[in-house]
DNA sequence: TTGACTATTGCGAATGCGTTGCATTTACAT
DNA sequence: ATGTAAATGCAACGCATTCGCAATAGTCAA
């Protein structure tokens, strides 16, 4: 009994949501992307797949999929929102200005820093959050 | 001879850029403001000094003043964008998300580890900004 | 000062991302 | 199988922001 079949539907389910057609078809591709893409690619990415999908499905699945806390949703600057699948590790994200990359940062320490900060102030932090926008170094 | 005299139109000019009397009523505001006011709000607080300001100017003057590096964007989630005059010493933003106020958390410490971090990465970080939301613990 | 040159403005229309109303379809419990 | 609420596709909408264009206003040189 392999607990980490790719059963998708399952997943859904067990997530308290109905296990469409459309939201399986999400659901699997932001699994296998290793790259955070945005409505619009996930759109054009699941019509190859099935190509009933209408982009206001996406938006709906995107948000039903945050909601049950299965993705995280990234706001960017001056772009539109990206979307991950909820890490297991808090990471933080840098984006290359020049190449548009971005890259994941695991900040393990700066976040638990962070929240005794703001633990300190009499707060408990829902989510955090760093976007780091940098340029390669020469050499 | 006082240097910190609020001589707006001063401060543009030094900032390479022509001193208008829409420009110059903008900075004015962003200067007094202890919040970070949206464009929506920047415009009706101008509307009371010079009436004729168009919501246009105002998305124009905040592109350009945040080119020349007197302020700063800050791209927070499902919102419009706000604005603050470049502050001297970095610092990150803790929105309530009960009350929906923004706080400022000074993090000289985490700053500079992260930048130790990303510079071993071979990156310089251009810009470097946390958004935390947080909830005021009971008690 | 005056003029001339160009950046900036106001207006309204356009764009882009995301959401919504509604009639139809579909998942899933009975 | 069947009923019912939830989810879908489509097209219309909403909001934040940008853009084209003709008119205006800074600035700089004379």
């Amino acid at each position: 009994m392999c607990a980490d079949t790719t059963d998708f539907a399952q997943a859904l389910r067990d997530a308290g949501l109905r296990a469409t057609q459309q939201r399986t078809v999400l659901l699997s591709i932001l699994m296998e992307s290793v790259d955070h893409p945005n409505a619009d690619e996930l759109y054009a990415r699941a019509k190859t797949i099935d190509d009933s999908v209408s982009l206001a499905t996406v938006y709906r699945t995107l948000s039903a999929l945050e909601e049950a806390g299965l993705i995280r949703r990234l706001n960017f600057e001056n772009e539109p929102a990206r979307f991950e699948i909820t890490p297991v590790a808090e990471h933080d994200h840098l984006v290359d200005i020049d190449s548009g990359e971005v890259i994941e940062l695991s900040s393990d320490e700066i976040t638990r820093l962070r929240q005794e900060l703001v633990e300190g102030m009499g707060y408990e932090i829902l989510s955090q959050h760093t976007l780091i926008r940098a340029r390669k170094k020469p050499g």
